[in-house]
DNA sequence: CTGTTAGCGCCTTCAG
DNA sequence: CTGAAGGCGCTAACAG
């Protein structure tokens, strides 16, 4: 491995200045630093980040935890949070929880032991707490993504999940529906609990009452588990319609009423939070709440770098970013 | 910061006794192994890996560059490389070059000058020979994912690119289809050119002549520009169907016919190489050529762990996935 | 404008 | 079974 004594001594000077030539830092005659840029590139010299940051204490590596990397609203926001850190002189390191606390937890290990300069971090849900209280304890400034967690002070970039939800249940209660169910994430996630609230809400201003038979609980990963679903479906007094709390619980729901034979929307409307990215100009057919996902991505990493280079003030910030009732086909008038 | 020093004053024994403790070397007393451990707990240590990297010369992390985090076939295999990665006992970094040359080449200055023990490459096209022999130059490890390159050896998992197409096409001349249109990627990434030759083939094989004026060029990612589309439909023979060359091409495409009163399929029939991951279920629309993407990551994750500790024989291995034919609605017999 | 010294946190080697 | 010395590649602080 080439080092800078290498360069230095090829070049004939010391190997603080061949460590200047590569910083620009402090003064140093045009001759000598022409004459070590040349030898660094004959020898293809390449800085040992490591040995850096060892010194400098810091890495210049910022962290991105997701909790679903093949949900499009994740991977969308992903683009918009590596675009800023890029611009921002970072590089992103991008981590994947699985809507997992366990696999969570090792990968903040892991930037514990990296040292990463700050985390922009999607929490799998409350109980994430701990995590986040780790970094607290190390030192590592973080910014909360899409999911808020009480018992911790945090710059937070979320969406307005009750009012996303209530609009999507109002719609369907204007074309007629008055027997909605939900399928919400685990309620141990603030978007579910919040979903849920304007969801009630909707109902409420309605003068409709909910049902807790007709909401059930699911993994925002994925749906597996469809017997719950058969206790909707075969229930005495069954739903018109399904509000699915996020895209991939749409998912889920479709593919498995399809399984039994009922199609979306003339057997049941259904509509849902978050869009499909790239996918959903495929198929405009799912009337949902849009996110605008990448600005979350690149918000959040706006505001993490702020922090990190003490340009933010003291107290928390919380940005709350609308979502966009997108009008398609999988709801119609009921009858 | 708490090191290594600060544990071994608290214990009462030296630091050397503690880097044994962490890493389980060497022979130590069941007594002071306890004590050691104990107080690592109390003053809540976490190991700087940074400063192990720097003395063991090996970071145990890899990584996976892959060309757009938005499409679905690489998010999948993203999946299938970091199951796999973990399992081995590696970190994965996840880089993103967008299909563009100077992003991939300033993800390779990364993680060349972070020094990571091995890279996962999907390549941008043909030009990327240039940042694989910068690998190759300073000993890390790589495996090629879904793209082949002229001119540079190495372990490579890719798909069977020539016969998908050429599957897909045939599919289409058999619902009666003659005049194809090819919307293919760049002519400078390998499976631009087995695709067309797949095309080729299945034109030639039923006795059908290929005309260049149905094939036009995109970048993999998106479709951007739409004015050669406006060229096929105005062709003085327009073509009946059109074979997408990947998944995002087929998105732009069917947008784009959309915006100009056209549906698919009853005007025009299409079908493309790739599916749309979890939203696939969405829709079980497009005729595509499935492939394994969770597979791509998950072996050539194996190939590169074998090869970086020195269980692959030296001879490079060519793995070739094989894709499946979803035949659904978005082609039709014509007329 | 350039060099010397010291040390970031850890592990290898060699002595006890 | 345990410790002391030295060095991985780099840069801050101080000299000149």
């Amino acid at each position: 491995m080439i080092t800078i004594y290498d360069i230095a001594e090829k070049a004939g000077v010391s190997a603080m200045t061949v460590s200047r030539v590569i910083n620009n830092t402090g003064r140093i005659s045009e001759a000598t630093r022409k004459r070590v840029k040349k030898v660094m590139e004959e020898l293809h010299y390449i800085p040992n980040s490591m040995a850096r940051s060892l010194v400098l204490q810091k890495t210049k590596i910022l962290s991105l935890l997701i909790t679903d990397i093949t949900n499009p609203f994740y991977t969308t926001l992903a683009r918009g949070a590596e675009d800023a850190a890029l611009r921002a002189g970072y590089r992103l390191l991008f981590a994947n929880s699985d809507e997992d606390y366990a696999k969570e937890k090792g990968y903040v290990d892991m930037m514990l032991s990296t040292r990463v300069d700050g985390v922009l971090f999607a929490p799998t849900g409350d109980h994430s707490l701990e995590n986040l209280l780790q970094l607290q304890k190390h030192n590592i400034p973080f910014v909360m993504l899409d999911r808020e967690i009480p018992g911790i002070g945090a710059d937070l970039v979320l969406g307005d999940s009750k009012e996303g939800a209530r609009k999507l249940v109002e719609h369907l209660i204007e074309l007629g529906h008055r027997r909605i169910a939900m399928i919400n994430g685990s309620p141990d996630v603030s978007t579910a609990r919040l979903r849920y609230s304007g969801y009630r809400e909707a109902h409420l201003l309605n003068g409709l009452s909910v049902e807790d038979s007709l909401v059930i609980h699911r993994n925002f990963r994925d749906f597996q588990d469809e017997s719950a679903l058969d206790a909707l479906i075969h229930h005495e007094n069954p739903p018109t319609a399904i509000f699915a709390a996020n895209n991939m619980l749409a998912i889920g729901a479709i593919q498995a009423l399809r399984k039994r034979g009922l199609q979306v929307p003339s057997d049941l409307s259904l509509v849902c939070f978050d869009g499909f990215g790239p996918t959903d100009a495929l198929n405009p057919f799912l009337t949902v709440a849009s996110q605008p996902a990448y600005q979350f991505g690149a918000l959040g990493m706006q505001l993490l770098v702020e922090r990190i280079e003490g340009e933010a003030t003291p107290e928390h910030r919380k940005m709350i970013l609308p979502s966009e009732l997108l009008i398609r086909s999988s709801a119609q008038a009921l009858r």
